[in-house]
DNA sequence: GTGAAAGCGCTAACAC
DNA sequence: GTGTTAGCGCTTTCAC
């Protein structure tokens, strides 16, 4: 752990190259209307000191950090059960990086936490946050707002369907649970089943709503609730398969859970997909691609959603960012909502 | 996106108390030789007004920053395969939290963002770094070093065996893979087999020298290279059943390696545990338990290793950190070693 | 014990 | 165009 040096200033600069320090500031800043010998001299000042700016003086001055939190509740959201929340993580990091900005990650394990995140982002820490809200009854969104920092919600909050200026990214979950089941549909299947989410998350929600539009009047016994693991899924399928032993297909909430029928159905004897067709959701490559047989799923761009989210939040901030990019929404959609695909693979 | 009202400041608490500004400093950071009376007023002006000291006004003159930057390449390392790193931020997060350092997460994608980074670093933004460099030839450490910032690293850095004061925290690999083969061993088997990681990471690196020290001569053709993911496992399984078709147990260099092994093995027809023993490393529930058997595994503390990488770090950047736990290492160790524990379910 | 005053390093008016 | 100046909000000697 060696010490660390003392940096040189903007005085510091000024004075190697004969300048003032107001003249650096604007070569630094990349201001224009500076002659360019001058800022020639002020580069080269810069470059020979290894002068980096201190980043607490500005945003003194500035009231900007450049800097953004990534408030995400650990134990609740399956953060950390798979690779979803990394992916998006990967996505907000992608962004905020090109733009100059830091991540600061704010997890939160329980209630008990709220207050100090609340707290943190209240004391004007950073330019924005970027929230993680999936549950019904999440005291998250609330604390964010009351704290006052331009947010970006990452997942449809239930809470606000369509009215407030709540901006956030999500997947077209119901459009591609409709997708799933009409691929189902297509290849002549009549019972179709379907393993739900945790009901709590609008997400879930969502994909279900996509599968009751596609099948109206389904004999609700084809409806079995999972929670998003595979040992939910197998749960739900020993249950589905006891309801309707003569089901032909089922549309499974999400890869993991995809897994676990898949497993249920092999022990049961079931042929996959000729007995039983499936299809996940998400296209985690990790399981969709390990399943036996490879799984036909939904693909939902998830590190695109956290580029997004990044871009939509780097944008309210100020016009810094990403005009040149062509997927920037229309200013006034208060939420954005992401294409998915069906991926076929082998399991219908 | 609201607008951020204009927080209430030092001098305007002061106002408030009746106090002078110096005054209100002591107070909200705890410096005793207030009277109480006095300091009791300044508290309550304090939550009246709501009042949150401005972090980046504080900086400028203390040169503290209360944060730290975790640093991971992101493609390089299995950060997003396995839930690995994510428990480990998850530990780091929980450890810094309660000391009041936020979390700055700085991820690389390749040679371009290591500039970035050492930039970042070097630009004293941070108080401290940990840093994951688990490849041989990895950039980062030198980076990081020249960067001047204290450092510790997740992971035992191969380009530093003890010599230099170099701060990491690792897990017992060796230990682990000796006491996943001993347990072999003691169960009869003779002909054990070894899948390794990829061999220039560390980890992958000591767990075969402990597979090594129990096996010493063992025939080079029990051991295959995998690279720490399930396709991986199975090419090595195949090769190895190629090889050896004998063999009676595996020591698979991690979980998902394991994986994949199991499924070779059950391809070509052989039962686990009876014809086949397998262990595993690693402990990651979601994979172990789904195993088919499930997977009988050498576990080590992931969360933990995080919790201390986070401890040490803030240890050695003050007095600060965590003096009341007992897992805190003697202050002169330049790493600190994680002991591992074998965990028995099915597969041996 | 408490207050007054001097900066920390920077940006942004405002003069020149 | 460039320099001068006045703070941003806080901690910290140093008097009292």
């Amino acid at each position: 752990m060696t010490e660390t040096a003392p940096r040189p200033t903007l005085e510091a600069v000024a004075e190697r190259a004969g300048v003032s320090r107001a003249t650096v500031s604007r070569v630094v800043n990349g201001s224009h209307g500076v002659r360019e010998a001058l800022a020639e001299r002020v580069r080269r000042a810069v470059e020979e000191l290894g002068y980096v700016p201190n980043q607490a003086a500005r945003s003194l001055v500035t009231r900007r950090h450049r800097a953004v939190a990534v408030v995400a509740a650990e134990p609740e959201t399956r953060v950390f059960a798979d690779p979803y929340f990394a992916q998006q993580l990967r996505g907000i990091s992608k962004e905020l990086t090109a733009h100059d900005n830091q991540l600061v990650l704010l997890l939160t394990e329980g209630r008990e936490d709220h207050a100090r995140v609340g707290r943190y982002l209240a004391g004007g820490h950073v330019d924005g946050a970027l929230v993680f809200s999936l549950h019904l009854d999440d005291p998250l969104p609330g604390l964010v707002r009351s704290a006052g920092v331009p947010t970006v919600f990452g997942g449809r909050p239930d809470w606000d369907d369509g009215r407030g200026g709540v901006v956030y990214v999500d997947s077209d979950n119901r459009g591609g649970a409709r997708s799933a089941v009409h691929h189902l549909a297509g290849l002549g299947r009549t019972r179709i089943a379907h393993i739900t989410g945790p009901l709590d998350q609008t997400s879930a929600a969502d994909r279900l709503a996509g599968f009751r539009d596609v099948r109206a009047g389904a004999d609700p016994g084809l409806i079995a609730q999972g929670d998003f693991t595979p040992g939910g899924g197998e749960r739900a399928m020993r249950e589905l398969l006891d309801r309707c032993p003569g089901l032909d297909a089922v549309f499974a909430a999400n890869d993991l859970t995809a897994a676990g029928a898949l497993r249920v159905l092999r022990e049961r004897g079931r042929r996959v997909p000729q007995d039983v067709a499936v299809v996940g959701f998400d296209d985690m490559l990790p399981v969709a691609e390990q399943t036996d047989p490879p799984l036909t799923t939904v693909r939902q761009d998830i590190e695109g959603m956290g580029r997004l989210m990044a871009r939509l939040l780097l944008r309210g901030l100020d016009g810094t960012a990403a005009d040149d990019d062509t997927e920037t929404p229309s200013a006034t959609a208060p939420g954005v909502v992401l294409p998915t695909t069906l991926v076929h693979r082998a399991t219908a």
